[in-house]
This record gives C-alpha cells, sequence and structure tokens, in this order.
DNA sequence: CGAATTTGACCTGCGC
DNA sequence: GCGCAGGTCAAATTCG
C-alpha cells in the first residue's frame, strides 16, 4: 500500500492471523488495563520478529483478540532473522475498533530526517475516544503541535524509560475524529511492563507480527 | 515538593 | 533567500 504524498511507503495488512500465543513480560506494573470492561480489552498489532513468536511458542494459548488494522513502513521486506535480543514490539492499547479501511492520511517519514531502518516506524489508526492509548509503556509528552490540513493538534511523546529513545505521535484523524492516528518510532530496550503479547503469523507472508496484548498489572 | 504537562520559542529542512 | 511546516526544547504551570 503506497501513501500519496509520503516519503515512506506504508504496506496495509489486515487483521491477521489465526494463532495467539501469549508471552508474559516481567515486572507488572500497574496499568489498570485489567480493569477494563470484557468488551474492551487492549489489543494491538505490529511489525514482529520470529524470535518473539519463538520466545512465546510455550507460553499458555490465550483467547484471540481483535486485532486492529495497521500500518508499517517496512515496505514488505522480509522479516529479520533470528535478533539477537528480543526487541518488544510498539503495541498500544486500544478499545475494539470497527472494520475500516486504513486510510494514512499522516505522510509520515515524509521528511528527510524521519528516515529510519525499516521496520522501526509503526502507524497504527484506531477508533477510539481516548486520545492516548494505554499500551503498556510509560510515555511523557514533550510536544504538542497544531498541523497543515488537519484541525487536531498532534502531541509527540517520548517513552519516560531511561536510556530508551522510543518516541510516539498522536493525533485525532482528520477525516474522523472517532479515529486516532498513532505512530512510534524506534524500538523500546526494555520490555512493557506487566505486558503479556500475542504473536500471530501472517498466512500470506509468514510474518509474525503482534496480534495482541493484555496487561497483567493488577 | 517532585514529576508531569503545557505552550510559546526556537531549530531545521523543503519548496518556491 | 525567504517563508512555511514539522519537530523539539525548556521555562512556566499544574497536579498528585
Amino acid at each position: 500500500m503506497t501513501v500519496a504524498g509520503a516519503g515512506t511507503a506504508y504496506r496495509y495488512r489486515a487483521h491477521g492471523a489465526d494463532v495467539c500465543r501469549a508471552m508474559a513480560f516481567p515486572t507488572p506494573r500497574g496499568g489498570g488495563s485489567s480493569s477494563l470492561p470484557e468488551n474492551n480489552r487492549p489489543y494491538t498489532s505490529g511489525s514482529f520478529s520470529p524470535a518473539f513468536a519463538a520466545a512465546a511458542s510455550g507460553a499458555q494459548q490465550q483467547q484471540q483478540l481483535d486485532v486492529l488494522d495497521y500500518l508499517s513502513d517496512d515496505g514488505g521486506a522480509a522479516a529479520p532473522a533470528v535478533p539477537e535480543t528480543f526487541r518488544p514490539p510498539l503495541p498500544p492499547r486500544m478499545p475494539p475498533v470497527e472494520a475500516a479501511p486504513v486510510v494514512p492520511d499522516v505522510a509520515y517519514g515524509a521528511h528527510p530526517r524521519d528516515a529510519a531502518p525499516a521496520g522501526e516506524k509503526i502507524a497504527f489508526r484506531t477508533r477510539s475516544e481516548e486520545e492516548v492509548l494505554d499500551d503498556g509503556y510509560k510515555w511523557r509528552k514533550y510536544g504538542k503541535k497544531s498541523v497543515k490540513n488537519s484541525p487536531n493538534p498532534r502531541n509527540y511523546y517520548r517513552c519516560s524509560t531511561e536510556g530508551c529513545s522510543v518516541k510516539k505521535r498522536v493525533e485525532r484523524d482528520k477525516d474522523d475524529v472517532n479515529y486516532v492516528v498513532t505512530m512510534y518510532e524506534g524500538v523500546h530496550n526494555h520490555a512493557s511492563p506487566g505486558t503479556v503479547y500475542y504473536a500471530s503469523q501472517d498466512p500470506a507472508t509468514g510474518r509474525f507480527f503482534v496480534a495482541g496484548m493484555h496487561n497483567l498489572g493488577p
């Protein structure tokens, strides 16, 4: 999928897959997702590595969660071989979404300085009343900017974990305020506190990706 | 009182 | 070169 006007071509992948496995991350910390109603459980999707799937393979089977339509700028590149270390995905937690086409109207990557290695930028379009999705990570807001061609301001966040430089931008969809466009940049160098991720495999490409998540917090 | 957020200023790159 | 747009900084403010 190519985005007109964007410097980076997005590839659109719809709901994923068939198999969901779980993996518990250490150090549960708050998050409060467990208090969400049954029909409002967190889930996510994103680029993912086979290594994660392998790591998750021994974990307990979990119920399949709805998976958000999502965008990634990996350009369809083949998944890397087993990485040296597990690279946690960038999973937003959000309420259920309706099946809807993902329209990446935000030209992520259009700016040269946005250039980054493939697989380290992900854009999600989610149907949510909440602007800031609790994805299990702790974010520190460092900026807010109104952008051209959009009545909604864009918010800038940085991972507040020391040494982690992951950033995300959040803004309401200009065409439908019921949707929130979240863009992640970078890779966390730490695990999400108290979060279970569900890995799935795209039958078409064979690539693994995050199909869901659940917070283990109290 | 420390941490997080707000918000205007500043910086950088691009297009004309 | 200039103006515009997007991204970041940092002082002020707010919150827990």
